[in-house]
DNA sequence: CATGAATGAGCTTTCATTCAT
DNA sequence: AATGAATGAAAGCTCATTCAT
């Protein structure tokens, strides 16, 4: 890595830091250098303004996200799982998006925090994650009730069952640090968080 | 009401207002003061400084909610509502607080994004907000267990899902205001949810 | 004059002292809150920004030009001198116009300085005074030709050596303070000044 | 040319072009080494620093205008135009200048700017230029005076026409780009004015 | 009871400049 | 011969806060 690209990462790995902690408006360009180590001017050579900063965070966390876990098409996810059942591929899906958001939990709260207080990370945060995420939930659902696995519930709830659950443990346990951190792996938390819903939502008959 | 209480609500209307849309760091007492109708000097005579202005819009809240729904303490409730069955007792915990959120919207958008950036909104609400319904919820699934209708599955994920549906509700409803927001009233949106989870957790015995 | 507008003129009448030694853009909001006895943020609180500033010490000093010398209609102008002779009216213009620039001769090599550097004061300029004393100049000029007195050069020539006088006179003098500063009053100034152009430019016939 | 006496070159080219366009101070070394195509450290590496980079553009300009005009003693202008008319004399000389300003103009107003803000260009300009001018223009009209083909005016004001019409010239139509530019040539312009200028204040008798 | 006037401290950003390569 | 990388210093501007009236 060229000496341009680790200063470049440096200040963003700050950024992330501090923003997470404190929030990306009370968090000074000043500080920002002086915990990556560098003076504020450099933080000026490499992002144009603060603001690009903050883009840089939410939409290379965005990015890495992607290419994690949503970035395969649904026919492509569905083809490849094609023998899989349902609730096999809930639980991939979930497992996946614990353990990335375990490994990015500093970043996943500057997003948290700014979808909440910045209108332009709110749009993109909408358009381009909540609209993929909602579209994958909502097949794989339409798919569950096709094959009779799941009862006749409005879709609606159902996410909300799920996602529910998924940020919940993001918000309250990676920023909030408040809960039993850590008491359960990825795994074993999608695992169980899917043996309720999955018998919430089966069809009995 | 006097003319001074009422200035004060203004105030505090203006801030949460303001705050909720752009989060506290980013609405300057100049704002807050134009917004509200009056001078930034009769801010600081009504509130020592903003950061008592931030403080009394959480205090407030959180205050509001105890009064509507968590200040009985529990043998109280489990008292009042003796020969209620637990679903019972879920369904209106559930409505109430889907009810107060929606009516405080804004002010509990402030809450959210303060414990995430402010450590002392943090630890307040940790240990005032969080334990407290954090331990309702335990002693109603403790009760449940023990009367054999809830399954055995540790509290923990029980909590999560209750909790997650209601957090999904609120961020992504009230806040973000990404869903099918209104689609269903309160009581209706408790009932579906508990729907979900009484099966999902319910003893089959 | 209440004491806002006390502060205010004395920020204008620090920025007009300052910005003509130095130049508009080496003179920091610093230096001239400093020279005003002022703070910096008080600078602020009247301007919206430096630009506003400058803006207003050109518009204003053009304001007074134009009340001071420019703002009558040229038909109002000769119908008020209907009897006098061209050479009188000129030297009566002449005289004004010295007058005022010795009077403003700071806020004068601001607009100076400026129209050479700024775009927006340029235009301003350019289409504001220029066009204006283009105007008057061209149809005195028109006049002496009708009335046998001119001879046939074109008005262009005429004009240059007008305002060339006028204009060194102002740049040299005022500005560079290089040459006779003050042997003369303006009333001399002009009247020689004419002495030469009018031999220069009138019919011999 | 060297390479290195190439690129010195063009960051000067670069300078002119920028500062006479938007002034001194607000023209950044960045965009003159990016105008230039060099890097900003290049820039250093030829002129000490910024102000020297200022300081050559002035004496460069003034050096050439003196090979191009001035640099004759008088003594030698004088016996080399010998027989030759005072007029003519003076014909040549606006010509030579008006040529000499139209195709450095840029430079020019680089030098007119500075001489207004800065100390140091104006007692450069004082000394070395002004002075200069006065005294050939003084010498030439004296000897007019002499030869009894100029009547009895302070030579103060021959020499204000004849300075004010160049440099009316210079400023409203090279810098400004104000008046009728390019309508008439540097020789006709020379004509024009003197033909004014020597009915103005030649003898009658 | 309310505010107009003022400000010190701090912010983001740009600038001219240095230096190792 | 030229530059990429870095920075101290200073710029314009905003902020929360005070205080006399």
């Amino acid at each position: 890595m060229s000496k341009s690209e680790e200063t470049k990462k440096k200040i963003l790995k700050s950024a992330i830091e501090l923003v997470a902690d404190k929030g990306y408006a009370s968090t000074s360009t000043r500080e920002i250098a002086k915990n990556a180590g560098v003076s504020e001017a450099t933080i000026f050579k490499y992002y144009k303004n603060k603001d690009q900063l903050l883009k840089k965070i939410v939409s290379k966390t965005i990015n890495d996200f992607f290419k994690y876990s949503l970035n395969k098409s649904l026919p492509e996810v569905f083809e490849a799982n094609k023998n899989k059942s349902i609730d096999y591929l809930l639980q991939e899906l979930l497992t996946e998006r614990f353990q990335f958001f375990k490994e990015n939990s500093k970043a996943i709260q500057v997003i948290f925090q700014e979808t909440m207080v910045n209108k332009e990370v709110r749009e993109f945060f909408k358009n381009k994650v909540w609209t993929k995420m909602d579209e994958l939930e909502t097949s794989i659902i339409i798919k569950g009730k096709k094959q009779g696995l799941i009862r006749n519930i409005d879709n609606y709830f159902i996410k909300k069952a799920l996602f529910g659950m998924i940020f919940y443990t993001v918000f309250f346990e990676e920023v909030l640090e408040l809960d039993n951190k850590n008491k359960y792996n990825s795994e074993e938390q999608a695992r169980a968080i899917l043996d309720i819903i999955f018998k919430g939502i089966k069809n009995d008959k």
